[in-house]
DNA sequence: TTGCGTGCAAAGGTTTTGCATGGCA
DNA sequence: TGCCATGCAAAACCTTTGCACGCAA
């Protein structure tokens, strides 16, 4: 689809460096931009795209999607090879709309799962799991609608 | 958001029997509107948005998401109240694109850690799960890319 | 110098909104 | 009859593409 970027450029570092820089999980391609914007930078959305895209192919970035209409997500990816990382995930409240991250290691068995029973590996890192989440089941009970 | 919808009408119930028609899963608004204007009939793509978000507040249709950008699917959910039924989701195999239906109880154990360790209610109809897929784990083993 | 990355403008595809009309209760 | 669903057109939104210019190698 996409031509790959063979060179490494201005913007490939800014915006690599922007992602190191932030915690915060969720990142639009908007966010991008208007960051660099508001820097009083010029850079186009082109160029966000393509090297959101292109970090995404060298595996600095990791790219998932909560609904459809809505803009897609990026994350930066730590980079150090600790095996005693726990895996993140993310779970999007379909009642409030919360993103929550999750740090957890079962995650691994599920994956087990996945693999031992269907022969299908999964990939935490770009599945987003749908719910509802503490918060919102709390009300649920007292609420009605 | 949307208003919703009161009164019982014509699309309404052709497009809820369409749906039971095709066992196929996903279908998408497009699919629902060529299906119509195929057979004749004058069906506006504002009509079928309508009907199909309200046919998933009614419990009708299931909506998920398989990627940013593609339209989103909808799927029949049988009314049955059999508790023996295995549960059904799906799987997006990230590399041949191939979208996987899978029945296992399993995933009620998956549904229980997410309740009991995080507090969160896992929708699995919703969830689209990425991964990699058999046939193409298989192949990254001989391929070299 | 060659070719690729960039920015702008425009197009593409999906979904939503405004409004006049027609159908349901 | 009153109100709501419908269809059309247009807009909104996210993302990609075409093209000329400028920068990296």
């Amino acid at each position: 689809m996409n031509r790959k970027i063979s060179y490494r450029t201005k913007w490939q570092d800014e915006i690599l460096r922007y992602f190191r820089e932030i915690s915060n999980g969720h990142v639009t391609a908007s966010d991008v931009y208007e960051y660099f914007r508001g820097e009083g930078y010029t850079i186009g959305m082109t160029t966000v795209y393509r090297q959101l895209d292109n970090l995404v192919s060298l595996g600095k970035l990791n790219k998932y999607n909560i609904e459809t209409g809505c803009p897609a997500c990026y994350e930066y990816i730590e980079q150090d090879n600790n095996e005693n990382n726990t895996i993140c995930f993310h779970c999007k409240c379909e009642n409030c709309g919360k993103l929550i991250h999750i740090h957890c290691n079962e995650l691994k068995e599920i994956q087990k799962h996945f693999i031992d029973f269907h022969d299908f590996f999964l990939d935490s890192k770009r599945t987003v799991f749908y719910g509802v989440c503490s918060d919102c089941r709390q009300k649920e009970v007292t609420d009605i609608d």
